[in-house]
DNA sequence: CTGGTTTAGTACCAGTCGGTAATTAAATTT
DNA sequence: AAATTTAATTACCGACTGGTACTAAACCAG
C-alpha cells in the first residue's frame, strides 16, 4: 500500500516493547541501544519513528495509560456498582497489573514518581498528571456515592480519595519489591475497611431510611 | 595523630553527602564524577576509602538506617507508650522524614525498592532486607500489644504489620511525588483509623467509658 | 529498465560511565 | 635532613550514552 520500502517492524509493537522496557528499568535505566535491540527497529529508524528518548518515554506512559491505568479509572467513575464493590475492583486491578506474571512488576506511574529525579521535566510533570488522574476518579466516585447515601454527608471525600490512591502506590511499590499475591489481597481487605460504607440504602429497607437521597445512581 | 599525610575530608562526611545524593537521585543517577565533586574527595579517594560505586550505596543504605529507619523501629518495639500513640508516631515520623525541607523527599529504601532493577543484585538484596525489617518491628509491637490486651487476641498481626509498612512506603513516594505536608497528615489519620485498639486498658477511664468512640475523632 | 520515495543499516560523533595506574604533595619517624 | 607513610591529583582506560549523517536496500509509478 505505501510507496516506499516497506516497514521491517511494526511501530506499535516496538512502542509496546518500549513500555515494558521503561515499565521494568527505569527512563534512565533503558538506554537507546536496549530499545534498539529489543524492538529489532535500528536507533535511526526509532529516532524518525517516535522523535528522542524523552518522547518515546511519554508515549509509553500514554500506551499504558490507555491499557491499565484508564481502564481501571473509567469503571471507577462509571460502574454502577455498589462503592464497596467498585473500589475493591479497583485494588485487585491494582494488585492484578503490578503482578502479572508476563511483564514488569508494579505500576509505571508509581515508578515514575519515585525516579522523577534525573529526567527531563516534562516527564516528571507527566507522571504526576497521571498520578493526580487517580485520585480525582477516585475524589469523583466518593463524591457520587456521598450524595447517593452510600457515604455518609460528612464524609472527607478528598481525604478518602488521596487514601485510596495512596493505597495503589503502596500495593504498586510492595509488589515490586516481590511481596506475594497472597499478602497484597490481604492488603487489600486491610485497606478496604476504611471505607465507611453504609448498608441501608439496600431497596430492601427503604422504609427505614429517613434520608431521601437514597435514590438517583 | 596518623603517620602519613593528614586527609582533606572526613569520610563521614563524604559517606553523608553520598547519602544524601543516592537518596535523591538513586543509584544509576548519581554518578562517580557526581559524588567527587559533591563530596570534595576526588575518585581515586573515594575508591580507596570505600570501595567501589556498590560498597559505597552500600555504606550509604546502613547510614541511613542508622540515621533514619533504625531510631523509629526501635521505638516502635522498645517504647512503652499506648499501641496508638506508638503507631502514629512510626507513621508521623515517616512523613517528618520523608518532607525534610532540607534533604531528599521521600525514602532512601522505598525508592530502593522502586529501582531495584539495574542495580546488583546484593544492593537490591539489601532493600528488601531493611523493608522486610519494618514490618518485622511492627509485627512484634502488634505481636506484643495483643498478649497486652491493646488488641483483640483474634487480631490477624501479620496482616497488620504488612498494612502499616505498606502506609510507610505509601506516605514516602507521596512525599516524593511532592504531596503537601496537609495532605500526609490527613492521610495519617484515615490509616490509623485501620487500627483495632481497645480502650479498655486506661486505670483511669474505665468506669467512664462505654462506647470507645468518646475520644477524639 | 529508470527515477522517485520511503525505510533499514552502518558508522560515527562528542560526552560520560565506572574504575585505575602513576605521580606528586604533605605529614611523621628515624 | 633523609626515609617512610599516607593521601591528593592528574591523566587515562575501554565501554557505553543519546543522537545523527550517510549509504544501501526495497518498494512504487512511469
Amino acid at each position: 500500500m505505501p510507496r516506499g520500502r516497506p516497514r521491517k517492524t511494526d511501530p506499535d509493537a516496538v512502542l509496546e516493547t518500549a513500555m515494558k522496557a521503561f515499565w521494568e528499568r527505569g527512563f534512565e535505566g533503558t538506554s537507546m541501544n536496549d530499545l534498539s535491540s529489543m524492538t529489532g527497529m535500528a536507533k535511526p529508524g526509532l529516532y524518525s519513528n517516535f522523535g528522542d528518548k524523552e518522547a518515546i518515554y511519554a508515549k509509553a506512559m500514554e500506551r499504558y495509560c490507555s491499557s491499565y491505568a484508564g481502564p481501571m479509572l473509567e469503571d471507577l467513575v462509571r460502574s454502577d456498582d455498589p462503592l464497596e464493590v467498585v473500589v475493591r475492583r479497583f485494588l485487585d486491578g491494582v494488585v492484578a497489573a503490578a503482578t502479572e506474571t508476563m511483564g514488569p512488576k508494579g505500576c509505571f506511574v508509581a515508578n515514575n514518581l519515585v525516579e522523577c529525579a534525573g529526567m527531563p521535566q516534562s516527564l516528571e510533570a507527566l507522571g504526576r498528571y497521571v498520578d493526580e488522574q487517580r485520585q480525582k476518579a477516585l475524589s469523583i466516585r466518593f463524591q457520587s456515592a456521598r450524595k447517593n447515601g452510600e457515604l455518609h454527608e460528612d464524609t472527607d471525600v478528598k481525604s478518602l480519595a488521596e487514601f485510596y490512591s495512596g493505597q495503589a502506590l503502596a500495593l504498586a511499590v510492595m509488589a515490586r519489591a516481590g511481596a506475594p499475591w497472597a499478602s497484597l489481597y490481604r492488603f487489600v481487605d486491610t485497606a478496604m475497611s476504611v471505607l465507611p460504607v453504609l448498608e441501608d440504602n439496600d431497596p430492601e429497607e427503604e422504609e427505614y431510611v429517613e434520608d431521601p437521597l437514597w435514590e438517583l445512581r
